[in-house]
DNA sequence: TTGTAAGCGTTATCAC
DNA sequence: GTGATAACGCTTACAA
């Protein structure tokens, strides 16, 4: 491929001309200029971004860091889509970097990201802790920040939701409508969200007074399949239940077909509660009521703060934001007419 | 950060040493090999890898540019999630650009990844002509490959579908089950994709001398709300069908809410059939008979292709392949019981 | 307004 | 085995 300095012998001036052209730093005269338009054209040049990156010491990127196991559904392509537009907006190109299934494996990728040079990173973390976290962005100079975890000590570089607060309240709102018998399905547990959501539901029957039965509580693993499954448990234990709250929208989706396999109509004899990890509004079923969980707002906020942060703003101040931004503004949907 | 220099000066060594026992190209001595690491651990030194991909000439990442319209739902996730773990399980990276909503930036993100010298490109395109493909194809010395489109120059840089033809297999097993009215929600007609599925539909008909009816016919532009008006705009032109084909799942779902809406009982009085863009069987209503297309198996094949030829494949002689390669094993899936 | 030359942090080819 | 040193392709003072 042509080089800037063939461009330069072609055009009859140095490599640093052709820079000054390029970059529209620095004064050319309108002729060489338009020597040098004309010798870009006919060689066919075009930069090469690793030599420039190398030089200006930042590369115009932002990375982030998914786990591989949230790549399926509408709430990945959803963070991802709009991750991707904010990004180019400012100009910068999104490098994707997967987290696969391990801690060890979420560690490399965000490595990868840094030895790349990202100018900033965004992580959404499935098993690296929050003290690594807050490490991790302590340690490095470029901006970085996490979202659905809430860090200790740089609280201002996280975003998060409350899945306690939200899991509760929804399980309040059946009990409202009242629902005694409760059944829950949970999310995986080595993840803090399954954790909190389950945490919710428990506090919602203590603070109603309500005993908890292990018998009306089955595992998940996000996935519907895994929520039919569930479903599969809790009949077998002759269990009654008249509602039904699973930890996210997918599993609630799996729930309602195998209630409805069993002879059981939702929400007629079985209302159906799911968390709206996934944007798919489209694809919820009637039965299904849903919490809607801000992902939009989520990642608008976070890549909004990284930018601020690119743009010089002391990110190292805590004080450069408001603090620590949990999004509570959930709220409960009611099913489709 | 500390570059490979002060890590040198540490060890007591050159450069070069700490190259070798870095790329493990050339003999050191264990000793200095030992040395050489604990300065590396001392100063937290961290390979830049601009510098050296600009040393070596290669990046060791993917690139994938697809187009802001896909962004939304499973099918995107479902290619993404299969692209990044094939490509990483190379060694490589996967980096993502944006197509947006034109040809224009189609063009700018196609740029972008080969300016950024990424190994080799995996290209969805929406806008772009099949002609401005193939001379991309030709003009470059990385390995490039294109998805769901035909390539005519360079057949064996391209997977795709025989959308036609499965619309035309799906209309057909209507006629089968006895439809002879069959309505019809085009996608987009911008994208070959949309005009390929109304054109087998109308193959369909014209082989099986059902006359093609423009009443039955209403655009969309794939997602569910322009099926649900599709569904709209049909009943306002009285126009009876017994059955109706969405020119894909996300809009034959809007089609379904809408006829229920209007008190039409699906499949009881219209049979509802979509093509499955989007690996979405865990979503799709129980009244929804999908036509499956391989996703997984067209970007699996594609990255294999690509890592055949960056290993050396002399992938510009067509023969490399058996040639292009049309998946064909689409088949019909039944509504959910 | 333009050219020279010194980086940027690696790799790779020589010698020694 | 190891060390100079020249690339890699660009940016950016500093001169001219």
């Amino acid at each position: 491929m042509a080089t800037m300095l063939e461009v330069a012998k072609r055009a009859g001036v140095s490599k640093a001309t052709v820079s000054r052209v390029l970059s529209g730093n620095g004064y050319v005269s309108q002729e060489t200029k338009d020597r040098v338009f004309k010798a870009i054209e006919e060689s066919g040049y075009r930069p090469n971004l690793l030599a420039r990156n190398l030089a200006t010491q930042k590369s115009q990127t932002l990375g982030l860091v998914v786990t591989n196991t949230l790549y399926h559904g509408t709430y990945f392509s959803e963070l991802l889509f709009h991750a991707a537009r904010m990004t180019e907006d400012q100009g910068r190109r999104l490098i994707l970097a997967d987290g696969k299934h391990s801690a060890q494996e979420e560690r490399e990728a965000i490595q990868y990201l840094l030895d790349l040079r990202c100018d900033a990173i965004v992580i959404y973390p499935r098993f690296l802790s929050v003290d690594e976290m807050d490490d991790i962005v302590q340690n490095h100079s470029q901006p970085i920040m996490v979202l659905n975890r809430r860090l200790r000590r740089n609280s201002s570089h996280s975003v998060f939701c409350d899945h306690k607060a939200t899991s509760r309240a929804a399980v309040e709102q059946l009990i409202a409508l009242g629902h005694r018998d409760i059944a829950f399905i949970t999310g995986s547990l080595d993840s803090p969200t399954g954790v909190e959501r389950l945490s919710g539901y428990k506090d919602a029957l203590a603070a109603h007074g309500i005993p908890l039965r292990d018998a009306l509580i089955a595992q998940g693993k996000w996935t519907p399949a895994t929520g039919a499954a569930a479903v599969d448990t809790l009949l077998a234990r002759d269990a009654e239940f008249s509602a039904l709250v699973a930890s996210n929208d997918d599993m609630a989706i799996g729930a309602i077909r195998q209630l409805q396999q069993q002879g059981i109509s939702v929400p007629q004899q079985v209302s159906v509660f799911g968390f709206d990890d996934i944007a798919l509004a489209p694809y919820t079923l009637p039965a299904l009521s849903s919490v809607r969980i801000p992902v939009t707002e989520m990642i608008k906020e976070t890549i909004n703060r990284l930018i601020f942060m690119l743009d010089g703003g002391d990110f190292k101040q805590q004080q450069a934001f408001q603090g620590e931004l949990i999004l509570r503004e959930s709220v409960l949907r009611h099913p489709h007419p």
